[in-house]
DNA sequence: TTATAAATGTATCAAATGTTACAAACTGAA
DNA sequence: TTCAGTTTGTAACATTTGATACATTTATAA
């Protein structure tokens, strides 16, 4: 049994109204499926063509490595979609295990029909083309943090990033540890580097607050 | 001048004929663009509310770093088109600046009118839609990568990825030096982890063949 | 085959970061 | 205030990786 005012909460159909929804769902083809507890709901490496989403209860994803053991990836609950972002593109495998962790209800709509619901409605088209453009900007945002190397680097990056073309001082809302885990290295040595760059005059900290005198100089340290 | 024999070639209308493509010009608004050489067509930061596909020529996209020196990211040509990431999503401003390395027309569609393209052609959206998974999908590919620290575990992410369940011996096509540059070290620090991972029996090489004989043994490199 | 370049194996040393540990400074609640 | 818990600063040492250099092996073309 669809229920549209629940669905019309998830990210894809935000904005439009439980009437207009459950009349768009009436012009496609689409199947409610329910599931005990830790029943599957989808195998990694299985084929991807068809829309998911939580419709009532909660599932995890779970990721097998190769020695077959399964690592929890997230818990997600309704109304939230699954895998959106391998419904199209090169690779449409779902990359994780799906299991009920509850009684589950599941709308599944075949790709075909969830590409007519995109092409019937605009504000669905917006919503779906805005989740996955915002999830690569995302993902492209993570890498570039990456691929610096050195922690001066990174917090170059982070500290000339945060400050913009106009500010001088960045006032830090994070502890450290909490930075050096965005920044993917222990917290000791964030320390130790923000120390000696205070030394060197790099920048001035004064509890949540830094300082950089010098942008150019800093901006140097992303060269290399 | 409008020229679908060109367009029809690019990732967003591959597959539409000429004919069709222009009909389906003919029903929204577009502008055709020219440029001379060395002119700006986008700047990084402005708000990117319009997709552009370049119809003749070459542009170059350049990022600005924080001191505003520019730094060449890549190089475009016809029919190609321009950050198909920022046209939707949270972040929507070009990330670099793109100017003419040549006379260039660009064709330039308002981001409604493009919405409209989509609803009107499925063909278009499908075409769009794999675009930005697969874009997706490359990135979470890359970053998954990069997750692993050691090189130990890069190689062995990277051995296991290529055998896949079945396989026990993994064929290299690449140098050591390309391998090296994947995974973002030097060469002579890849060729050291190499022998010692060989030495301790994870990994047997042969030229170019590297045979895994206790695949759960590697896995559990990537553990920790 | 031979000459040449490319790729590989390996060694040494330096630099960067992780690990662990502990003291000092700060924060918030009783 | 006082005290417990959190955050920060810092030190000593271990580990990993980079940089550089060079000999050896392998591939390629004349």
């Amino acid at each position: 049994m669809l229920q549209t005012e629940i669905l019309c909460q998830s990210p894809i159909f935000r904005g439009i109204s439980p009437d207009d929804l459950r009349e768009l769902f009436s012009r496609i083809l689409y199947q409610v499926k329910t599931y005990q507890k830790n029943d599957l709901i989808t195998i990694g490496g299985e084929i991807c063509d068809r829309l998911l989403i939580i419709q009532q209860g909660s599932v995890k994803a779970e990721m097998t490595d190769y020695s077959g053991k399964t690592i929890k990836i997230e818990d997600l609950a309704a109304p939230w979609p699954l895998a959106t972002a391998f419904l199209f593109g090169k690779e449409n495998r779902f990359p994780v295990t799906v299991s009920a962790t509850s009684e589950v209800e599941m709308v599944s709509i075949p790709k075909p029909e969830f590409v007519k619901l995109l092409q019937m409605n605009s504000l669905i088209l917006n919503n779906y083309l805005n989740t996955i453009s915002s999830r690569a900007q995302f993902l492209s945002q993570k890498l570039k943090f990456l691929s610096f190397k050195t922690i001066r680097q990174k917090i170059a990056h982070f500290l000339l990033e945060k400050a913009g073309d106009r500010l001088q001082t960045v006032e830090i809302m994070q502890t450290q540890g909490q930075l050096a885990e965005m920044f993917g290295v222990t917290r000791p040595s964030l320390a130790r580097t923000l120390s000696e760059m205070s030394q060197e005059g790099l920048i001035e900290i004064d509890r949540r607050t830094i300082k950089i005198p010098d942008k150019n100089r800093m901006n140097q340290l992303l060269k290399s």
